[in-house]
DNA sequence: GTAAATGCATAATTTCATTAGGTATTAATT
DNA sequence: AATTAATACCTAATGAAATTATGCATTTAC
């Protein structure tokens, strides 16, 4: 329905949470942060994270600005103040959608 | 990557594990076991819920029966040993997803 | 000098859920 | 008696999102 559809969002909301906590990264950034917090576990490819980013800076949830460092290229991707506001109902939206998820595979037995 | 994968496929695993759970159920009770496991937050569509049943079908994950009670079909879907196989390594898979999003979503913070 | 790491990106495909329908029976309500 | 809600199955068309497969360019490590 629609909980489904939040689970499968999740990684618009694990950038926006990223961003949310570091004010600013860059996409090679990011797909480190998640491994290092994963402990290599989840992996974001750059062909996912792209895409994702793009849109939510169309979607007017982020503004870019771009450096040059060491001779490479790094566009920073910052949370503009509707990109905040959304950060907040997108966490809570995935943490209740977990919760669902959890319940399911935690099922409380009427029979004690 | 994959770790997306596994949550975004995470309704098949949801019916694995219902199945693994409860032996059998067909279709209907599925989306009502969802419902009431989730204290009604998590709403499983049958246009949803059919297709990935049917391919799980097809994957050799289950097998059906039919039975005709009170005058309405209920065709009830069982897990074969394969998919009784898949089922653990899912909801392993799906446990570990999870875990992996309550990182990102609860840093430890390297200055205490 | 070759490979790995850093840094950006897109096109084609696949997978999956949603929207929007459809059929049929029984139980509950008006 | 007629309508609505609940039970029970299903599919087609669309849209959203991730994967697979690439591409370019620079710097660092071997």
């Amino acid at each position: 329905m629609e909980q489904n559809q939040v689970v499968k969002g999740s990684l618009t909301t694990i950038i926006m949470k990223l961003l949310e906590d570091n004010g600013r990264m860059y996409g090679y950034e990011i797909t480190k942060a998640v491994k290092e917090a994963t402990g290599n576990r989840m992996n974001i490819t750059e062909a996912a994270l792209y895409p994702a980013l793009h849109k939510l800076v169309a979607d007017g949830m982020l503004v870019t600005t771009t450096e040059t460092v060491d001779g490479r290229m790094r566009k920073y991707y910052m949370l503009t103040k509707k990109g905040k506001k959304e950060t907040v109902s997108k966490i809570q939206a995935l943490k209740e959608a977990m919760e669902s998820i959890h319940m399911i595979l935690n099922p409380k037995l009427s029979n004690g």
